[in-house]
DNA sequence: GCGTAATATACCTAGTTAGTTATATGGTAA
DNA sequence: TTACCATATAACTAACTAGGTATATTACGC
């Protein structure tokens, strides 16, 4: 964000933050923080449907934060590289900076 | 992204990408880059209609991502802290990365 | 008080999307 | 070939959302 992004690449960076914005994504990528799955093990680990995990691996494959590895009949989905994890560990820290404000301003009950 | 998040937590964070997954809120914080600004001011500044900046306003500050100020008729909004400029400057330079790489696979056409 | 300016909200419409079921595609084994 | 398995896609519904217009709220000056 360098200042009077176009139009076209503030839709591409949108985009990928939509992609982040699904907790259903965020799950999966927690999994894959494991290592790379296949796409059954995707549903084991995670208890969704399986058209529903496929349709969410496209999204994350087509913004570019999954890497796609076929394998004879199984196809293995891996984290694309360590920013994906920095961001949401970024977003994560946000949020309990934020919890413990909270907790300051509101009080814990105590 | 610690592992094995919440679901409550896991929402909270997609609610923040999400916030994030918009073009129009881009381009919102990229505009509040300057410095805090009257919501006024903003629509002068992205030429989007008064009630769509404004909604756009409440999710960004749900969101944790811009604070706000009153003082008489004028609210100024501003972004929350260095982070969200952050989250962005990663994406951008995924997308460049990205772009680079395509680049290098595809040819310039030179 | 009244009028007016700045912002927020209600309401509506059109477009989008998550989740499902059913089906298609691609690859393996017999 | 046929049968089967893993994954992808199509089709559908329900829920959500961006953007608009109209209205409400809030704070100021008179």
């Amino acid at each position: 964000m360098s200042g009077s992004l176009s139009p076209a690449e503030l839709a591409r960076v949108a985009e990928r933050f939509k992609a982040l914005g699904e907790p259903a994504r965020l799950r999966m990528l927690d999994v894959l923080r494991h290592g790379e799955m296949a796409v059954s093990e995707l549903i084991t680990a995670t208890g969704m449907g399986q058209a529903n995990v496929s349709k969410h691996l496209q999204i994350l494959h087509a913004a570019g934060l999954v890497a796609r590895r076929k394998e004879g009949l199984f196809v293995y989905y891996s984290l694309a590289d360590r920013d994906v994890l920095l961001l949401c560990d970024i977003m994560c820290d946000r949020i309990e900076r934020q919890s413990d404000a909270d907790q300051r301003r509101f009080g814990t009950g105590a």
